[in-house]
DNA sequence: TTCCGACAGTGGGGTCGCAAT
DNA sequence: ATTGCGACCCCACTATCGGAA
């Protein structure tokens, strides 16, 4: 197959605004792909590359060859170029895998390098990725989507899962198995604003847990044999020996278990976020690292102990097998409870412990690996601030022609502003065009082509999860996760919170 | 007919390893 | 030694579609 068929096929479904839609251009293209193809195909139309990276960004993109008038690109060529990208290391690798781009590039049309090059990017914005693809392989397969679902989760990488349904129907999805060693799809959790809407998702009674802040771990044991993995299913054994160790020390030696890692200090109080993220992200002096910066793990699910599959069994059935195989110092402390004021205390003394929050979690729901489902629910406490505007810059894609992302800076009492960080989350279509009006009018100094800056007088309330350390930032801090709540006309640029408060909350 | 769950899109800060400067 | 880049930890929120109620 051409790499043109699947670049029409991508258009289509760019075109196509209903779901549906999209489903039926990709199931179509599904139903001519070769045996061979199938997996190539599939990654591309769902917005990665088979080979996941391939240590090209946008600044390897910047300037590339003329393209080719004619389409004669296949997928199994360009899909082995790009594994012969990845492959470069070394010396010198940056010119050779300039040059290996530059290949690529020239044997492609431009509406194929545009492709490709949103492919690279990571952003193809068809509006069709994992989620719509479920539905497309379960239409041209004749398999019920709840079965590629299933498969998925089993096997972490749907591509697999959709040539397997292809060539082999259901029959072949439901040969995927759990397989220890092999990362299963994290299941996710929505969120609410509070212990008591939390409740009301999850359904009273249920299962409260501390919410640690730290890097989620699947911890895979077979024998002596021990994996960790992330969220996103990558492999970081090498870097935390300590949960290696604290598997091979269970009397089971046939588990999976789910739980995060994050750095303790001597009190049993956490590390900030950077502190476990920078040592669970180091790879060299792991042995020297774990002496200054040990790490602790907790776990609070179980999807196999003791050989058996727990995946399909109730929230409170796993929890007896996972209370049954891990010690119960590494177990994530929990209250089950349906009593909103008993539900409120356990957050409050959770937030006071330093964590990050509680994690409602339905007795019933089994594990729905890779979706947000209704089964956890979590919940964090919210800081609010309200800030000035000090500049914005020009959004993409539906955002193109707005001024979407907001500069914010606290008043410094001497004088001034200190910028604090960046969002550009929270905001209606309305507030955008609103914004987008009011910003050129307050435009002044300095712009680029990204950026405007404005005269500091807009206000604006920004709800944030934390002050963290930053390197980057002139105060020295910067906001976790800010997001805009609303404008507030009513306030001066006069009323605006200090660098003080800020500071106040960084501890 | 209305409601709501699931999805895709739009980007945020911080940190590491590696290659180039 | 320092800098730039790519990758990946953590992530919130809104718009939209289409099935459920």
């Amino acid at each position: 197959m051409l790499l043109i068929d699947v670049v029409r096929v991508s258009e289509a479904v760019t075109r196509t605004s209903a779901r549906l839609g999209k489903i039926g251009h990709l199931a179509e293209l599904l139903g001519r792909v070769g045996p061979d193809e199938a997996e190539i195909a599939i990654s591309y139309l769902s917005g990665e590359l088979p080979q996941r990276q391939v240590g090209v960004g946008w600044r390897t993109l910047e300037d590339l060859p003329q393209p080719k008038l004619a389409a004669t690109a296949t997928l199994t060529g360009v899909d082995a170029l790009l594994s012969r990208i990845k492959a470069v290391s070394g010396p010198g690798s940056q010119s050779a895998r300039k040059a290996l781009v530059a290949e690529l590039f020239a044997g492609l049309t431009s509406q194929e390098q545009q492709f490709i090059r949103r492919l690279l990017h990571g952003e193809l914005r068809q509006g069709a990725l994992d989620g719509v693809m479920i539905e497309a392989v379960a239409k041209a397969s004749g398999a019920p989507s709840a079965d590629v679902r299933r498969a998925l989760t089993l096997r972490g990488w749907l591509p697999a899962v959709g040539a397997g349904a292809l060539a082999g129907g259901v029959e072949a999805l439901h040969a995927f198995r759990l397989e220890v060693g092999r990362a299963v799809s994290p299941m996710l959790a929505g969120s609410a604003p509070n212990v008591a809407a939390a409740l009301e998702k999850a359904g009273a009674p249920a299962a409260l847990e501390w919410k640690l802040d730290g890097v989620r771990v699947q911890a895979h044991r077979s024998g002596s044999e021990v994996r960790v993995f992330t969220r996103t299913l990558d492999d970081i054994t090498p870097q935390v020996p300590e949960v290696v160790e604290a598997l091979l020390e269970m009397p089971s030696a046939d588990l999976v278990l789910d739980g995060e890692v994050l750095a303790l200090r001597p009190d049993g109080r956490p590390h900030p976020f950077q502190v476990t993220a920078s040592r669970v992200s180091s790879k060299l002096n792991v042995a020297q690292l774990r002496e200054q910066t040990p790490l602790s793990v907790f776990f609070f699910d179980a999807l196999r102990a003791d050989g058996e599959d727990l995946l399909d069994l109730p929230y409170t059935r796993r929890q007896e097998a996972l209370t049954g195989a891990v010690p119960h110092g590494l177990l994530t402390p929990r209250l089950i409870t349906g009593d909103v004021a008993e539900a409120e205390k356990f957050f409050t003394d959770v937030v006071k412990a330093g964590h990050e929050g509680l994690v409602v979690k339905s007795l019933v729901s089994p594990y729905a690996a890779g979706r947000r489902g209704a089964g956890w629910i979590k919940v964090k406490p919210r800081h609010t601030l309200d800030l000035v505007v000090l500049a914005a810059e020009w959004g993409h894609g539906r955002r193109e022609g707005k001024l979407s992302n907001l500069h914010l800076g606290a008043r410094d009492p001497e004088g001034g502003f200190v910028m604090l960080g960046k969002t550009f989350k929270g905001l209606t279509d309305e507030l955008l065009a609103w914004q987008t009006e009011r910003f050129l009018e307050l435009a002044e100094g300095p712009t680029d082509e990204w950026t405007v800056t404005l005269r500091p007088e807009l206000v604006v309330e920004i709800a944030f999860d934390g002050v963290q350390r930053s390197p980057r930032y002139p105060g020295g801090m910067a906001l976790r996760f800010a997001r805009v709540l609303r404008y507030r006309p009513d306030k001066r640029v006069e009323d605006a919170d200090t660098v003080e408060t800020v500071r106040s909350l960084m501890l």
